[in-house]
DNA sequence: TAGTGGTCTAGACCACATT
DNA sequence: ATGTGGTCTAGACCACTAC
């Protein structure tokens, strides 16, 4: 694309994206979509970084002739800006510009299950329930999940296998009223989050701890896996977008089969 | 506080706070101040839920109200209310209002060595330096540091101890325009994060993974564990606010001593 | 001194949920 | 029908950076 090295910034040449060039770029919004014009600005912008069009180290025009450009005020270009710069694809700094710094495929750690993760991959997961059942909550099982002592709750323990490896124990207790309908068929056929979305439920907020354990006898056999073999383990919390505590999670992985990739922005 | 249940939503009593109620959370702003306006009332809004002045399951009073009792305009408080969204403590829905959903402490996952994270904590971590060298990157390094296959870079291995137990063996390739004037003295003194941020190097954007694997024989000598033990293992790529790739990282922590602990926030 | 992003205002109109 | 948050505008002034 058209650059101009119009000015020097830090000893280094300035490449700053022209009202020619930026109009090649396609930027283009639909006024009567549903979807707000700041984040079609965004999508577009975004996609442009990602496809190279805009190289890492480019500096973007200044918000003004952006608005401009776009035909939309100040305020709708900062917040597409501001998308990009929270999701690490571009700099903002005052008295100097907005750069782009990152072209990379972001994938933050997501609401999801691991059934969701390995349908996104493309892979078939299946599952066996190895537990179904009601129970009175136990003293930390009704803390977590802000019940009295007592209350029943609906307790899962469900085994991933991908065709011939066993990936995951997950063991699971949540409130009777979020999954008291769920039935045995409905957990063997997909990930809980995924039917726990179907009634209505917004997962909004988790609360994560991850660690990692050597497999003891139960999980070993459970999972075909030696006795003291590396698992991932996480704990959660999860809340509703109604700040309802949902789900208590205790989850083991077979750390061979199993990562937790983030990308971590600092403000 | 004085909450009116003056109507009902979802069944469920709606408590909403009223403007001599607000008044009464002390909320002002300092214009002079350099802090901007949203950031102080998000502030304040913030500590009336964490104190319990506003108890979770309330709902603010709109925007508008909001406003005309801060004496600020309705993108100001919106954009405090939006800060306090993002870290989980309010939720907005469109024709019903913000609520209170939250009150816990937040504690993301942040850009700091391990070493900040046990200052932090309270416990006095000791370093010992195992590996302070330059050496030609590799081509994974430099791959991951985006620099010539070939170029000099600095490695550096660290073993971090609480007393008397060995807690992690790090393992970092740095620039040696980041790390080149780094001092073996001042890898013992202190977090190799606090270091870079001396020199002006601020780090803004990492991408982790997150795993879990058995000591081999070098780990379990150097971290006097068994054989086998349960590790967590962290690889990070680093860069800095000017879109520098600073820092790679590969990390292994006792996983009795240590476990990952996050909130995530959908949308 | 000039140019940039950061903040803030006072409106407007709309989509959506509830009554 | 009413009230809520969601979006968008067209300005204004300021703080910071670089030259």
């Amino acid at each position: 694309m058209v650059l101009t090295p119009d000015r020097v910034t830090n000893g280094r040449p300035r490449r700053a994206i022209l009202e020619s060039a930026a109009r090649h770029l396609g930027v283009t919004v639909q006024r009567n979509s549903p979807v707000p014009l700041y984040h079609q600005l965004a999508q577009q912008l975004a996609a442009a970084i990602e496809s190279g069009t805009i190289a890492k180290g480019d500096f973007l025009s200044n918000e003004i002739e952006l608005a401009e450009l776009w035909q939309v005020s100040r305020p709708t270009v900062r917040r597409a800006i501001q998308e990009l710069v929270d999701d690490g694809l571009l700099v903002r700094r005052r008295g100097v510009g907005t750069q782009v710094v990152s072209a990379e495929v972001r994938r933050p750690v997501r609401l999801s299950s691991l059934y969701d993760d390995l349908v996104e991959e493309g892979r078939s997961p299946k599952t066996d329930v190895l537990t179904h059942e009601r129970v009175a909550a136990d003293k930390i099982t009704a803390e977590s999940l802000g019940i009295p002592v007592g209350t029943e709750v609906v307790h899962i323990v469900r085994r991933r296998r991908a065709i011939r490896t066993a990936l995951a124990i997950m063991c699971n207790w949540l409130t009777v009223e979020a999954a008291g309908d769920i039935t045995t068929d409905q957990l063997r056929s997909g990930g809980l989050y995924e039917l726990l979305r179907a009634k209505g439920i917004r997962p909004r907020i988790a609360r994560q701890t991850i660690g990692a354990a050597g497999a003891d006898e139960e999980q070993s056999a459970q999972l075909g896996l030696a006795l003291g073999a590396p698992l991932v383990t996480v704990r959660r919390v999860m809340q509703d977008d109604l700040g309802r505590t949902v789900e208590l999670a205790s989850h083991v992985y077979d750390a061979l089969h199993y990562r937790l990739e983030m990308t971590i922005v600092e403000d």
